[in-house]
DNA sequence: ACTGTTCTGTAACCAATGTTACTGCCGGGT
DNA sequence: ACCCGGCAGTAACATTGGTTACAGAACAGT
């Protein structure tokens, strides 16, 4: 644990802050598709990822979805902070979107280092900038772009996580996460082929390097 | 100033930290719709909202708009905090909604205040989590809501805001903070004046209480 | 090989929203 | 009184995206 933690987060904490977390901290291998933290459920620990990325979904009372952002190696879930801090339920779900390495904290230390070391606090207060932004690129998708300018972006950014041209998901799971139906991602996906973005196969899509 | 400062912030401030905001943070009231922080600006010092309320809102490159949510009162905005901390460019456009008073606090005393005062830590958190909840609200409102139902939520805002069922805007203005376009916002309009949820009338909307 | 299931392609249609164009109204300034 | 500019109402039309329905391809299990 100690390599993996050093690589990550070893620019980041001070050396004492370093030991803590591998004093009280749990590594976890967790496989693709994996739900960490459910809607309306408690958290009980907070994660600091070492390789991989995890999904953060958005789902209303209809249970219609959506795709926020993802989170990916050298950070950590913002929403988690606040619900460890004002041990509040989840407004949201994660799961992971590839196999997962992570580190566990109990949340008990949040405050107590918060209080002790000035690293730990630029690193909390940087999460939550980076959600806030990762949220407004999120609404500037959703509100200033159409369907087929955010499928493509999407499938960048899926490729770009995965380190895979191939992206192994089906229309129906795109749909889901830009929150449309099946038919318009078919038939949105058919035009970016036409336009020679992509190649369409059973199971996959096969992204152009441009 | 002490005052005021009490009213909105006295339960949520330790002694100590009341009297250094006291010391140097200046009082300010602010006429409605001007723009306190505009996109690609930096940032000096951190509001405190004693009363009145700011309007943040996105801007693309096109110049398309949306709004994002409303700060009020005993509240300060999150945004703010982390241009504070990262010494980064704004993102979003900042400006009152209505008549606002206000207390300044030098940028510098954001992390000096972290380290000393529980109660300020908690502050900063809840500001973070509020305002990635507002976020959260405008993604559902954007994602899951038809037009229709976002005029309405946002009229039902604005007469909550100001506290009058008066609504003095413009039909462009609302077009504006939807992002979408003024005949589109004036056909929704009459639809709500037939189904006798408003009365229009010239520069304001009457909102009927429900 | 047969069967059932999942995934994809496609057509036809509908609803919501965006666009363009024109009209009249109101109020302020001269 | 007159004119002008900003605001609102409305029609006609275009576009985007959502819905329904159906068919065929790929695959897994028997």
């Amino acid at each position: 644990m100690q390599q993996e933690l050093k690589e990550n987060f070893g620019p980041l904490f001070e050396k004492a802050l370093l030991d803590e977390i591998l004093k009280v901290g749990t590594l976890k291998h967790i496989p693709e598709g994996v739900v960490l933290m459910d809607i309306g459920g408690y958290v009980k620990a907070m994660p600091l990822l070492i390789s991989g990325a995890i999904k953060i979904v958005r789902e209303d009372e209809q249970g219609d979805e959506l795709l926020l952002y993802f989170v990916e190696k050298g950070s950590t879930c913002a929403m988690t902070l606040t619900c460890c801090l004002g041990e509040t339920k989840s407004e949201i779900r994660a799961l992971t979107e590839t196999d997962t390495v992570l580190v566990m904290i109990p949340i008990e230390k949040m405050e107590t280092w918060a209080a002790k070391y000035k690293s730990w606090r630029k690193f909390v207060f940087e999460s939550y900038h980076n959600r806030l932004n990762e949220m407004l690129a999120t609404i500037d998708s959703i509100a200033f772009l159409k369907m087929d300018e955010r499928l493509l972006n999407l499938l960048k950014e899926k490729a770009r996580i995965a380190k895979d041209q191939r992206i192994r998901t089906t229309h129906q799971e795109i749909a889901f996460e830009l929150h449309t139906s099946r038919v318009v991602v078919s038939r949105l996906l058919k035009k970016l082929e036409n336009l020679n973005e992509l190649t369409l196969h059973r199971n996959y899509i096969l992204l152009k390097k441009k």
